[in-house]
DNA sequence: AAGTCTATCGCAACACGTTGCAATAAGCAT
DNA sequence: ATGCTTATTGCAACGTGTTGCGATAGACTT
């Protein structure tokens, strides 16, 4: 049962890209990955930093945050911005998600494919914009804020 | 014609809001509201506090961003963030607008009322919120990128 | 196996934004 | 006008994220 090392299959694919680049594959980038896929769901980049460093206490942040660009430029990893504008990352596995922000009661929502899938198609008409699921981050008011507000 | 200083009207809300609130009008303050109005669309908090360094050297970045939060308490500015994380602040008298990222070509639209009415309602139908429009900040791909990247 | 090229790393400095605290000054009461 | 209360300011330090640069070390060639 692997908790701290990512599927050989992830690393594999992870070589061949950059391979493919120029690019290499080294410690860092492992260990990177490996929290990554550890830390399911979302982890910020502090936390990631943290992560990070307690296998390898010599890990700068720069590293971390160069190492995350280079992941979402392969498409493996993605980020967005909380309603503080703190950003958090995941890995592209995870299944691709919006969020929703409550100004009221401060809960956050998931937002999946099929639901999102009405609301995407309609910034497409209005718009003419095809927009990315994993970027929408709403802030706004849940149902239940907005039943308490109303009053 | 005014372009430095803002609408007596809107100096007149802000000191009686603040009265009410046990809380006082200061010379900062004024600054800091006639460089929003003047800055009419967007701004961000580094261009904010330079341009009000214009006017009071003395001005700190912990004054500016404490002011605007006031003010955005008091319903007079907004902020969102844009696709980097960075925010950008405008008045309330701006209208309500959102804004679409194109990852493709760099291009920034704004989004109208009129144009998000069928994507916000969309939004409550699909997921029972109330997004706010300002902050909505979209990133994806514009028309024209769209159809250069199916080729 | 040794050498070469250059991607990556660690460091240090920067940029934006936030927070705690002591000094200042706004607004009220006398 | 003078003093009092406390909101506001400036400062300094911190947190997150970015960038430039010299040193390190992968990966390839010979």
């Amino acid at each position: 049962m692997a908790t701290e090392r990512a599927g050989e299959g992830l690393t594999e694919r992870l070589q061949i890209a950059l391979k493919g680049r120029g690019q290499r594959w080294t410690e860092q980038r492992q260990i990177i990955v490996d929290v990554l896929a550890a830390s399911d769901g979302h982890a910020t980049g502090a936390e990631l930093i943290e992560r990070v460093r307690e296998q390898d206490p010599s890990a700068t942040p720069s590293t971390v945050y160069r190492t995350l660009d280079l992941l979402e430029e392969l498409g493996l990893a993605r980020h967005h911005h909380g309603p503080d504008g703190r950003e958090t990352y995941h890995l592209e596995e995870t299944v691709e998600h919006g969020h929703l922000h409550c100004r009221g009661c401060g809960a956050e929502q998931e937002l999946d494919a099929a639901a999102a899938a009405p609301i995407l198609k309609a910034i497409t008409s209005a718009t003419g914009f095809s927009a990315d699921l994993d970027h929408l981050s709403l802030q706004g008011l849940c149902a239940a804020c907005r039943a308490a507000q109303v009053s």
